[in-house]
Order: structure tokens, then C-alpha cells, then sequence
DNA sequence: CGCAAGTCTGTAACCGGTTACATAAATGGC
DNA sequence: GCCATTTATGTAACCGGTTACAGACTTGCG
């Protein structure tokens, strides 16, 4: 009973004309006659024909779509990104077409590959993947926008820049009077976990090099949070502020300072970076960035890419916004 | 310079072979012998080969992609969706095709209409759309889970139980000695936004029929339940809890009475909907809507449409479970 | 050894669009 | 009224895969 959908040829024989002129109309083509063009309108919605979108990108080279390749999905950043993406995809004329990559750089390669054809450009995320496996996972004539990545020459690259938010939080918190920092790290095999860490050493050792620094290594995960902050409570460490590489990290240092009733910020100062939504109604320090705005920013580069009017490619900085709330000093 | 990629022809003439065995080895038929098998993928990976997925999928009728049509990516219910989606979809080897459909029917089927040959099936979200429009706006042909929409006989339809979760709040507002709860609505042509409105008002009429009810109309947004909330305590009201359609909304009367001092819950108990993440940092006692199994069965059902090993059609509803926290009870 | 069955490979049609080119008709200038 | 130009339409090739079918070559069995 699934009958099969009306192809161009179908319109054309109940137009009583050919598929170039369907196609013309279509395509608002201006070289056609009103009659002709009415007829065609007339037998499309008739049949209730709409074009096969394979064909099309088959004949054309185009598919009016974008490829997103992301490590995971989880996590509010993640969703803003999304939602940035979408954005500026759909006001230019573009899809999204979603692909999570899990991990290794393998799979990332492979659901690259699947994407050929599909798409006309990738944004890709993959702050896990060094430089080297990037530039083999990537396919050679592709436009491309890396976000949050290791790359290569050629290839924009849109990133936050850790750097200056990382120094920016530091000097917040020795102005604060802070004396002893501890920096809870992300993956160290993640860009921004790697550069975050880095830079903590650099503004430390740079702004206030008699004083004492400490880095645990986390995931990013609410818990390794918590779990590294009652360890630190544990063995007894003096510290009097906890930077960490994220927020979800912070927010698990704060639950393992309350639950220890140690007073934040009287005794113990928290931030953490991304500023997602959470932190707001938490109150807590961080760093801004603009997740959705780095979203539509990549497209509307990526789209300039394909349709050959962008500039050279770059090393896009981002600056986080430094957001100071209660977690760092008293109300 | 940036040369065509590879086709199948360019490999079959590498290979000095037919395109058609180039065809069955990447496909892995097994009749092929082992040293054509090994020249075509030495010619593979010589050329740096992907296969066009519109050309395939032109000739198969496949995509092996996923359309999604959802109303907005805000908000942390979308993204809790689209994560389920995407874990359910990979699994299954498929791709997602997002799209986002702002507001009107017209423009429903607009993005419906774009999925045309790029996809197996659809994942459609359109709460704001009515079964009429819906109907029309549907491909027929296509198989399709509609996930909190209204919609025909003949298609799946996942759906949360509101009128459940709606029942269990008021039950446990009423038992624990509220006597005026005001609810602050959705937009009143949300399917669910209708929907718990109504089951707020049959379950008071049902429980406590001589208590007052008060319906606000808002639209999920956070400033509409903090400026309704306030709005009621401009105007004198008396009541002693508020229960929100969702928990944005909730979190904003949360909000306002927190301005107002009036004690949560000791004054006005407050409660939501949704469970997002945010409500168990800020103890919202609220309905908890599992949104990424929703995604992942809603997959899990479409997959089983497309190959063809699906039951009857249905009306799946899913029971959200009652979250009773600090913002009802007091600690 | 001859024939049937089985295995492997190649040719070419097909999926459903777009578009270069050819053709036919209309227009315009002299 | 004739030829050059413009405009509208049709024919058929092409995009890059898959696959039905045919043909060539083995293999097995009587």
C-alpha cells in the first residue's frame, strides 16, 4: 500500500511537459512562462511532490548541510554549542547533521567519513585528539571549522582562550587575599583541560611566584570534584581557594566543603569555568563563555568557507568574561 | 587545486576491475575472491576513497539517517532529548538530522519537507502544533514517533502522562496541608501546557472540591513565573503554594518570593515539572520526565518502523515520578 | 569426457534530480 | 518580409553509487 512518492517525472507527465521545465520552475528559474509555471505548481501539489533531497545533492554537489562532529553531548556547554549552531545554521538555509564521537580518534575518522557527500562543510570538536590524528582524520577540499581543537595550518580554528581566563580568575583571587590555590585539572589529554592547567602554573608563577601550587588531576566530572576536594580535606592540605577546570568540577568542591562545613568563601574560595547556566543560580564564580555565540560564530565562518568568501584561516581567541559571585567573595 | 575526490570508478580502474566488484567488496558481499578483495582496498586506501553517501542512498532508497524536528533546542529538557536520540541512534548505526521548527505549522512542514530523501524516518516534537496540522504537515510513507504532539491514528505517539504527574503533585500538596495552590500554566496551545492545566483543575475539582483553584497563564520562561508571582503578591492573593507547569517557571516564583521573604516552603510551597538538572541543585520538588529515555525509546520504536519489525501503532505514555524536595517539605 | 551446477566478474540499467545544448517560436530592426 | 536575436521548451547526458543479468571459468559427478 506504501506507494512509492512521485518522482519529477511524474509532475512532468501531469503537467504535460518536461522534468526541465518542472526543475526550472522548481528552482525559480526565470526563464519560464506563467502558464508553465502554474501548471507545474498545479501538478506538484496534485501529487503532493516534494524533491528527493539525495538526488538533488547528487546532481548539484550540494547538500545544504552542516556536519558536527562533537566528543559527547553531555553537559550544558554541549547544548549550548548546539543551540548557537543551529541557529545560525537554519537562518543561513542549512541542517545539522549530528555525530558524537566517542573518544578515540578512530572513530572519529569514521564518522567523519560517513559524513562525505552528506555534507558541505564540518564543524568539529575534538579537544581530545592531538594535532597530528586531527589532520589525518580530516578530509582533504572539506571546509571545515575546528572548535576547541588541535590543528593544523589551513584549518580556521575557533577557541577559548584559556590563557587569559585562567590569568584573569588568578589575579581575581590574589587580589581577594587568596594565598594558597589549588587547581583541580580536566583530562590531560584534553586541550582546554591541558591549557587550563598549564596557564594556572604560568599566572601563578608569574603573578605571585613565592607562593605555593597544586594540581589534581579530575575528568570534569561533578564527582571527581567532590572526591578530590575531600581528599585534599583529608590529608589535611592548607589551601584557602579551589580553581577549577570547570564548573561542574567547582560545583562538587562546593558540596564537599559544605558537607565539611568549611565556609565558602569566608575559609575556602571556589570558581570554576564555562559559566553554565547551573552557576548563575549557584552563585558561582567562573569564567564566561559564550557557548552558543562560538556556535554561530563557527557557522557563519564555515559558511563563508563554502561559499569561498572567507578570509585566510585563523587561531580565532575567544576571552572568557570574568564572573565574580559568592562563591568567591562574601555578599 | 582542490581536486575531485575519488569515485568508485576512479578505485575500479586502480584495481583493473569492474566498479561492481569495488561495489561488493565495500559492501561485504562474500562473493569475491580474496585477491580481488585485496587489490580493491589497496586501490581504497591508495586513493583515499569515501563513498558518496547521496549517491547511495539515491540508489538504495537508504539514508541511514534520522530526522528530528523539535520546536526549540532551549532549555535543558531539549537537551536531555537530543542526547538520548543521538546515544539510541548510534548504537543503531544511524545519523541524526536535526531541525528546529519555529512556532507555526507552516513552517513545520517546511523542515519536514527538506527531510525528503535524507532520511529513514522522523522523530517529530511539536507540542504547539494541533492534530490537523499535524496530519497535513507529515509525509505519508515515512515512518515517524511523534514525542509530546498531537497527532493522527496510525502513528506511534510517545507521550508523558501528564495527568498522572499533575495528580500525584496536588495529592501530595493537598496531604501535606495546602489549602490554596495556584497554577502557573503553560501557553495554553502547548499540548502539555494544556494538558496540565487541565488535569490540574480535574484533580482539584476531583480531591478537594471545595478548595479554591487560580490559574495564571504563562510560557515556561523563568521571568513569566517570577513576574506572575509577583503579580500575586502585588495583588493581596492568599495562597500558600504554587505549582508550576514546568520548572523554569518554578524556579522563577522560587525566585520572587525569595525577593518578597516569604519562606519556601513555609509560607508558599513551590513545585515544577520536568526534573531538569538544575532542580536538584536548588531542591525543587517537581516531576520527574526522564527526557533522554524518552529519546533513546523513541529511536529504539522508529528503527523498528523502518524495519518494518514493529507492533500496532500506539499511544505510549510515560509516568513521571513525583520528586518531593526542600521547596514542599521543609528539611 | 560431457554436462550441470556453482563461483566469480563485468556490462549496463537504474535511482531522481540538474543542466548544457539543441530546437522551435516569438520578437525586433531595417 | 527577412534575418538576427531573444525567449521558452525539450532531449539527453551526467552526478556516483547498487545490482539484475549475462557470461566466463571452475568444479563435481556420472
Amino acid at each position: 500500500m506504501r506507494q512509492s512518492p512521485a518522482t519529477i517525472r511524474d509532475v512532468a507527465r501531469a503537467a504535460d511537459l518536461s522534468v526541465a521545465s518542472v526543475s526550472r520552475v522548481l528552482n525559480g528559474h526565470s526563464n519560464v512562462q506563467q502558464d508553465t509555471r502554474e501548471r507545474v505548481l498545479i501538478a506538484v501539489s496534485d501529487l503532493g511532490y516534494v524533491p528527493n533531497a539525495a538526488a538533488r545533492s547528487l546532481s548539484t554537489a550540494r547538500s545544504d548541510a552542516i556536519g558536527v562532529v562533537l566528543p559527547d553531548l553531555h553537559g550544558e556547554f554541549f547544548s549550548e554549542l548546539v543551540r548557537g549552531l543551529d541557529k545560525a545554521a537554519s537562518e543561513r538555509g542549512y541542517m545539522l547533521l549530528l555525530s558524537t564521537m566517542h573518544a578515540s580518534s578512530a572513530l572519529a575518522s569514521q564518522a567523519i567519513a560517513a559524513m562525505r557527500g552528506r555534507v558541505d562543510g564540518l564543524i568539529v570538536m575534538a579537544p581530545q585528539i592531538g594535532a597530528d590524528d586531527m589532520g589525518y582524520a580530516l578530509p582533504v577540499g572539506v571546509p571545515t571549522v575546528l572548535v576547541n581543537s588541535r590543528g593544523e595550518l589551513g584549518r580556521h580554528i575557533m577557541r577559548v582562550d584559556n590563557g587569559a581566563g585562567v590569568r584573569a580568575m588568578v589575579r581575581h583571587l590574589l587580589d581577594t587575599g587568596r594565598k594558597a590555590i589549588v587547581h583541580i585539572a580536566g583530562m590531560a589529554d584534553n586541550l582546554d583541560g591541558a591549557e587550563r592547567r598549564d596557564a594556572y602554573l604560568a599566572a601563578m608563577a608569574d603573578m605571585a611566584p613565592t607562593l605555593p601550587t597544586r594540581v589534581l588531576e579530575g575528568d570534569f566530572s561533578e564527582v571527581a570534584g567532590e572526591r578530590l576536594t575531600r581528599q585534599l580535606l583529608d590529608e589535611g592540605a592548607s589551601f584557602d581557594a579551589i580553581f577549577a577546570a570547570n564548573d561542574m568540577m567547582a560545583l562538587g568542591a562546593v558540596m564537599a566543603l559544605r558537607g565539611a562545613d568549611i565556609a565558602v568563601p569566608g575559609q575556602v574560595a571556589v570558581a570554576g569555568f564555562d559559566d553554565v547556566p547551573l552557576a548563575r543560580y549557584l552563585s558561582l564564580s567562573t569564567l564566561r563563555v559564550d557557548a552558543a555565540g562560538v556556535g554561530e560564530r563557527a557557522i557563519a565562518r564555515l559558511v563563508d568557507e563554502i561559499q569561498g568568501t572567507a578570509g585566510p584561516a585563523t587561531l580565532e581567541l575567544q576571552v572568557p568574561q570574568l564572573m565574580v559571585r559568592a562563591t568567591t567573595v562574601a555578599g
